[in-house]
RNA sequence: GGUCGCUUAGCUCAGUUGGUUAGAGCGCCACGUUGACAUCGUGGAGGUCACUGGUUCGAGUCCAGUAGCGACCACCA
C-alpha cells in the first residue's frame, strides 16, 4: 500500500513529535568518546534580560547547521547551552519595573530582596529562552546547560579570580569611570551612548591673582567649578605666555589654582583657547592631572548630588547646583555670555540617563600581557576569523591594552571575593612588618620548616598584637594557597589596606576573616569577566577530578577525572555577532589562554546582523526586536531555518521588513516606527489599525504582553514564503516518490541501468554535496542553502523527477526507476538535514516505512534517524561534465519548443513534431533520449540528422549546434514567425559584433591569453553558423 | 574623528582568481488545474552594476577620489 501523505506539510504537526523523539533518543547528548573526534560550539550565552529575537534565531540555527552536519560526518558533536547573568542589564529590568509598578527602588527593598527577585526574573526568563531555542530545533546537549552564577561557572570566576590577583593582573585603582547615577555603579566604555541634547555653552572668567586681567574660558557644565584645580593654556600661545605659572581665584569658593600650560588638552583655535581644569570630572582633565601632578576633587555624591566640597551648594542635586552656580557667577559679574548649543550627552545604556564622569575606588584587570597574548593567538592562526577582516577589529581594540575595570557597584553578580581591613597610619610599623613578610615568605618559598615561620609569625604577633599574622593578609603560613594578600596605601587616608582573596568557597577562612575584623567587598563583577571564562568553565574547569554535572546531578563516568574538558576543550567554532569580538571574543582568548594555557575556540564566525525593514538594528532598546515563535508559529520552524540560512553571506547584513497580520481579515499592515516605539501607556495595550476592514487589534511587541482572550496582530514577513514554499516543494516531491514506491524491492542499481537522466542527477548529486560540503566549511551558509535549493528544485523536481514518470509507469523498467528515485532523494534528504531537520525527520522516518533498505548504487538499512544519517560521500567519479553538457542541449531543445508552443498559443494536449538538423553524433545522442521529447514537451522527434531540412510552414529556433524545426500547418502566422526571427538574427549579431571587434583588436590578440583569445574564435564561430540558420529561415519566409 | 562594510532588476539579495550575452527569489505580464506540489507549472518583460577618474587587450569585479547608507571604536573644554 502507497503512503498517503497530506497535499501540504504541516510544521505544526511534526515539530512537536520529533523533538521529542530526538530527546528520547538522547541523539543530542555529546560525550566523551576516544572513537570519534570532538566537535565542539559554545552558545554566545543569551542575556536572560529578555526574550530572544530573530538575530538569536540566526545565531541559533546557524550553530544548530554546524553542530548537526559535524554530527552526521561522525563527529561527537557539543553544543553547549546556557545563559547570561547579565548584571547590570537584568538589575536595570528588575528595578526599572520595580520603580514603574511599585514606584520603589533597590535602597527600600534591601539587597537580598532585590536579589530575590532577580532570580525569580532570572528563572522567567530562562525558561522561555531555552524553549525558544528547544522550539527551534536547537541540538544542544541540555543536560549540561549552565548558567553563569551557577555553581559550576562561579567556581571558574573565583578560581580565576584568585589566580589573577595572586599573580598580580587584578589590582585594585582610582579612576574616572563612568558613573550611572542612578543605578549608582560605574559602567563601561560599552554600556555607554551619546545622545544629542538641547545645552548651553557657557562663558565666563576667573580673576588673575594680583593682577588685573581675568582670563575668559567656556564650559558646558559649570558645576564642575567647583572641583577646578587649575587652568590651562597651550604652552605656544602668546595671548596668554605672561599668566602661565600665575595663580586665579574661583570666585564662587575663593580657592587659588595654578595657570598651567598643556599642549595636549588645550587647542589654541577652540573658543577662548582656555580651559578650566577638573581632573576628577573629565577624562581629558584627568589626564592633564596626572601630568601635572593636579589636586583632585570629587564634588559628587554616588547619587549625583554635590558633595562636602561644594562649599554651600552640598546637597543640592548636580543639575540644581548648575543653575545656582551660574547665577552666582552672573551675580559676582563673572558671565561673559551663554549660547544655545546641542551638545553630545553619554548616558548610561542600562538606566538612560546622563553619565557624570567619576573618580572612585575600582578593581582591574592589568591588560599588557594578556592583551598581548591573546594578540599572538591571532596573529599565528591560532584562532581565525570568518570573514577575515574582522582580525583587525579584534587586534585594533586589544592593541590598546586598556586596563579593564572589573567591579560593578552592583547586586546582582558574582560578589569580589576579596575582604578588606585597614591598619592605622605608622610608616614605621608598615616598614618593620614589610620586612618581616619578606623573610618570613623568603623561608616559605625555601621549604623551611613551618616551626621557624610560626617563630616569625609571633614576632610579628607581637608587634602589633591579636593576630596580625591574619590582619597583615599575610595569611599563607595558615590556609597555604586558599588565599592571597595585597597591601595598599589608601591615598586619602594614608591607611594601610590589607586586600585578602580567598580562593573558592572556604567557609572557615572567611570566618576567620569575619572574626578579624575583615569585611567583603560589596561590589560585584562585570559580567563579561564570568563569560570571558565560559569556554572552560562550562566544560568543570577547575574541577580536575569530577566530571561537570549533567541535569544538576553529579556524572560520575569520568571515574575520578573530569574526562569532559581535555576532550571538548578547545573548541571548534565560535559564532556570533560583531558587536561582541571585543566584549567577549577577546576575553575568552585571553581567560582561555591564562587558565588553559591554550586557545578557547579555533575558528570565530561572524555572521550578518538582522535590521529590520528601516535598516535598525534589532535591539530590545529600540523596540524593534521580532519573536521568532510568531513566525515559526505562520511559517513552521524549518521555514524561518531555511530562510535566515539564506540570508547569512558574508558582508551584508539582512533587511527584514515585517508587518503584523490582522486578526479580523488577514491583512498585512506595514510595521512603522510608531509601532516599534508603541508601550502600554496607563495601562492600555497599543493596538493596530486595519487599513482594509478598519478593525483594530493588539498586537506583538517586545515591551509588552497582549492580554489573554485578545485576538492578537502576529508579526509575519513575506520574506519567509521563500523557506516555506521551499519546505513544500521537498514534501509533495517526497510525496511523489512515495505514491509511486508500490512494490519497491531494494538491490543494487546496475551500470546498464542507468538513463541518461540517472547519471545526470548523479553527477549533478554528487557535485552539489561536495560544494554545499565546502561551503559550510568557509561558513558561506547563503551559498550552501542557494545550491541546495535550486538541486532540489531546478535540477531534482523540475527534471529528474519528470523524466522519470515514464519508466514509473513501465513494470519493466520501474524497479530500477523506484531505487534511482528513493536513493537520490535519501541522499537529498541527508544534505538537508542539518538546514531542514523536521521537515527531514519526518520524510525520513516515513521513507523509511516504504523503503528500510535503500542506497545509490547499492541497498544499505537507513539509519533509525534522518538527524544521525551518515554525511553524504558520493564518489568524485559520478561527476561527468560532458554528461551534463550534453544534458543541457537535451533541456535546451525542450525549452526550445515550449517557447515555439507559448509562442503560438498552442494547448499542451496538441502533440507537435520536431526535426532537428545537427551532426551525426548529435543525432545519435538525440535519438537516444526521443522519449522525453514526448514526455516533457509533448513533441514527436520525427526527423534528426545533417540532412534535415525546413519543412514549409515551421516554426524554428537555433542552438549552438543544432537547428530545430516544428511544423505548424495553419497555425504559424508567417509574418509574426519573420518578426521572431528577425530579433533573434539581430541579437546574433548584435554579440558576433561585439566578438569580432575583440578579435579585430590587435592587442588583445597579442596580450589575452591564447585560450581566451581561441574561446572566443570559438564562440564567434558557433554564433555565425547561428546567424547563418537564422537567416536562411528569415529567407524562406520571404524576408531579406 | 578612526576603522570596517555596503550601494547590482520594483523589493530582498548573489556574483568565487578581472574574460562569451550580469543572475536568483519575491513582485509584475501571458497562458495553464487529467494524478507530487496553485505554498504549483510553462513562457515572458524588467538592469547605462551609486558617481568620477585610473590601471588593463578587457572592469560589476582591481586602484584612487566623491556622494549616500550602516556598523564598530574613539571623542567632542
Amino acid at each position: 500500500m502507497p503512503i498517503e501523505l497530506p497535499k501540504q506539510y504541516d510544521p505544526k504537526d511534526v515539530q512537536p513529535r520529533w523533538i521529542e523523539f530526538w530527546q528520547k533518543q538522547h541523539l543530542f547528548d555529546a560525550n566523551p568518546n576516544p572513537a570519534k573526534k570532538p566537535h565542539t560550539i559554545m552558545i554566545p550565552l543569551p542575556n536572560v534580560t529578555g526574550a530572544l529575537h530573530m538575530g538569536h534565531a540566526l545565531n541559533g540555527t546557524l550553530q544548530d547547521l554546524i553542530t548537526r552536519w559535524r554530527r552526521m560526518q561522525g563527529y561527537e558533536a557539543l553544543w553547549m547551552p546556557g545563559t547570561d547573568h547579565a548584571g547590570i542589564a537584568t538589575q536595570a529590568v528588575v528595578e526599572r519595573r520595580m520603580l514603574e509598578e511599585e514606584r520603589k527602588t533597590r535602597h527600600d527593598i534591601g539587597r537580598e530582596s532585590l536579589v530575590k527577585r532577580i532570580w525569580k526574573w532570572k528563572n522567567e526568563y530562562e525558561v522561555r529562552i531555552l524553549n525558544q531555542l528547544k522550539q527551534l530545533g536547537a541540538s544542544c546537549d541540555w543536560r549540561r546547560t549552565r548558567f553563569t552564577l551557577d555553581d559550576v561557572c562561579s567556581a571558574a570566576v573565583r578560581k580565576t579570580f584568585f589566580k589573577m590577583f595572586k599573580d598580580g593582573f587584578i589590582f585594585r585603582g582610582k579612576r574616572l569611570v563612568n558613573w550611572d547615577a542612578y543605578l549608582q555603579t560605574a559602567v563601561a566604555d560599552d554600556e555607554v551612548f551619546h545622545e544629542t541634547v538641547k545645552g548651553h555653552f557657557w562663558t565666563f572668567t576667573y580673576p588673575v591673582a594680583g593682577t588685573n586681567e581675568t582670563i575668559a574660558f567656556s564650559t558646558t557644565r559649570p558645576e564642575t567649578m567647583l572641583g577646578d584645580t587649575a587652568v590651562a593654556v597651550h604652552p605656544a600661545d602668546e595671548r596668554y605666555a605672561h599668566l602661565v605659572g600665575k595663580m586665579v581665584r574661583l570666585p564662587l569658593d575663593g580657592r587659588e589654582v595654578p595657570i598651567i600650560a598643556d599642549a595636549i588638552l588645550v587647542d589654541r583655535n577652540l573658543g577662548t583657547g582656555v580651559v578650566k581644569v577638573t581632573p576628577a570630572h573629565d577624562p581629558n582633565d584627568y589626564a592633564c592631572g596626572q601630568r601635572h601632578k593636579l589636586q583632585m576633587i570629587n564634588i559628587l555624591n554616588p547619587d549625583g548630588t554635590l558633595n562636602e566640597n561644594a562649599s554651600r551648594w552640598q546637597g543640592l542635586d548636580r543639575y540644581e547646583a548648575r543653575k545656582q552656580v551660574v547665577a552666582e557667577m552672573e551675580k559676582l559679574g563673572h558671565l561673559v555670555k551663554i549660547e544655545d548649543r546641542d551638545i553630545e550627552v553619554a548616558h548610561s545604556d542600562r538606566s538612560k540617563t546622563p553619565i557624570e564622569p567619576y573618580l572612585s575606588d575600582q578593581w582591574f584587570v592589568k591588560m599588557e600581557t594578556l592583551a598581548e597574548n591573546a594578540m599572538n593567538a591571532v596573529r599565528t592562526g591560532k584562532v581565525r576569523f570568518y570573514p577575515g577582516r574582522y582580525t583587525k577589529t579584534y587586534l585594533d581594540w586589544l592593541g590598546e591594552k586598556r586596563d579593564w575595570c572589573i567591579s560593578r557597584q552592583l547586586w546582582w553578580g558574582h560578589r569580589i571575593p576579596v575582604w578588606k581591613h585597614s591598619l592605622p597610619s605608622d610608616p614605621q610599623l608598615v616598614q618593620k612588618l614589610g620586612d618581616l613578610d619578606a623573610t618570613i615568605e623568603k623561608i616559605r618559598r625555601a621549604g623551611d620548616p613551618a616551626a621557624k615561620i610560626e617563630e616569625l609569625l609571633a614576632a610579628r604577633d607581637a608587634l602589633v598584637g591579636d593576630s596580625i599574622s591574619v590582619r597583615s593578609g599575610f595569611m599563607a603560613a595558615k590556609y597555604g594557597d586558599d588565599v592571597a594578600a595585597q597591601r595598599i596605601v589608601d591615598e586619602k587616608t594614608g591607611e594601610m589596606v590589607i586586600l585578602v582573596c580567598v580562593q573558592g568557597d572556604r567557609p572557615s577562612v572567611e570566618a576567620d576573616l569575619n572574626k578579624f575584623g575583615f569585611t567583603q567587598d560589596p561590589d560585584v563583577l562585570d559580567t563579561w569577566f564570568s563569560s570571558a571564562l565560559w569556554p572552560h568553565a562550562t566544560l568543570g574547569w577547575p574541577d580536575e577530578t569530577h566530571n561537570p554535572p549533567l541535569n544538576g546531578e553529579p556524572d560520575p563516568s569520568g571515574h575520578g577525572k573530569n574526562t569532559v574538558l581535555p576532550y571538548f576543550y578547545p573548541g571548534s567554532v565560535l559564532i556570533t555577532s560583531r558587536d561582541i569580538i571585543t566584549l567577549w571574543v577577546a576575553r575568552m582568548v585571553i581567560t582561555g589562554l591564562y587558565n588553559m594555557g591554550d586557545v578557547p575556540f579555533k575558528h570565530v564566525h561572524v555572521h550578518p546582523k538582522i535590521l529590520d525593514g528601516f535598516g535598525q538594528t534589532m535591539s530590545k532598546s529600540k523596540g524593534n526586536g521580532v519573536d521568532p515563535m510568531d513566525l515559526f508559529d505562520k511559517y513552521g520552524v524549518d521555514a524561518v531555518r531555511f530562510t535566515i540560512t539564506s540570508f547569512a553571506g558574508e558582508n551584508q547584513d539582512v533587511r527584514l521588513p515585517v508587518g503584523y497580520e490582522c486578526p479580523h481579515c488577514g491583512d498585512v499592515i506595514p510595521q512603522s516606527l510608531e509601532h516599534q516605539t508603541a508601550k502600554p501607556g496607563g495601562g492600555a495595550k497599543p493596538r493596530v489599525k486595519c487599513p482594509k476592514c478598519k478593525n483594530q487589534s493588539q498586537f506583538s511587541s517586545p515591551w509588552f504582553e497582549p492580554d489573554p482572550g485578545e485576538l492578537v496582530a502576529r508579526v509575519v514577513s513575506e520574506r519567509f514564503e521563500y523557506g516555506r514554499n521551499f519546505c513544500n516543494k521537498l514534501w509533495n516531491a517526497s510525496r511523489f516518490a512515495m505514491l509511486n514506491l508500490e512494490g519497491y524491492s531494494p538491490g543494487p542499481i546496475a551500470e546498464s541501468d542507468l538513463m541518461l537522466e540517472d547519471r545526470w542527477i548523479l553527477s549533478r548529486l554528487a557535485t552539489t554535496a561536495k560544494t554545499i560540503n565546502n561551503q559550510l566549511g568557509e561558513y558561506q551558509f547563503d551559498a550552501a542553502t542557494r545550491a541546495l535549493r535550486d538541486f532540489t528544485w531546478n535540477e531534482f523536481c523540475d527534471w529528474y523527477v519528470e523524466m522519470i514518470k515514464p519508466r514509473l509507469r513501465d513494470p519493466d523498467r520501474r524497479p530500477a526507476a523506484q531505487r534511482m528515485l528513493v536513493g537520490v532523494l535519501d541522499t537529498l534528504l541527508r544534505l538537508l538535514s542539518p538546514f531542514t531537520p523536521f521537515l527531514c525527520e519526518e520524510l525520513w522516518q516515513r521513507l523509511g516505512e516504504i523503503a528500510p533498505q535503500r542506497g545509490l548504487l547499492e541497498p544499505q538499512p537507513a539509519a533509525s534517524a534522518c538527524m544521525i544519517a551518515a554525511w553524504p560521500a558520493l564518489p568524485d567519479g559520478w561527476r561527468d561534465s560532458s554528461l551534463e553538457s550534453r544534458f543541457e542541449r537535451l533541456q535546451e531543445i525542450i525549452v526550445a519548443v515550449r517557447n515555439v508552443r507559448a509562442m503560438y498559443r498552442i494547448e499542451d494536449k496538441v502533440e507537435l513534431a520536431l526535426h532537428v538538423r545537427c551532426q551525426p553524433d548529435v543525432a545519435v545522442q538525440l535519438n537516444d533520449v526521443a522519449g522525453q521529447f514526448e514526455n516533457l514537451a509533448k513533441t514527436v522527434l520525427k526527423g534528426v540528422g545533417l540532412d534535415v531540412s525546413r519543412p514549409g510552414t515551421s516554426a524554428s529556433f537555433s542552438l549552438n549546434d543544432a537547428d530545430g524545426f516544428i511544423p505548424l500547418e495553419g497555425v504559424v502566422d508567417r509574418e509574426a514567425e519573420l518578426a521572431r526571427q528577425k530579433k533573434e538574427a539581430e541579437k546574433i549579431r548584435g554579440f558576433i559584433t561585439g566578438h569580432q571587434r575583440k578579435l579585430s583588436n590587435e592587442s588583445f590578440v597579442a596580450k589575452a591569453p591564447p585560450e581566451v583569445v581561441d574561446q572566443v574564435r570559438e564562440t564567434l564561430a558557433g554564433l555565425e553558423k547561428q546567424l547563418a540558420s537564422v537567416a536562411d529561415v528569415v529567407k524562406q519566409l520571404g524576408g531579406d
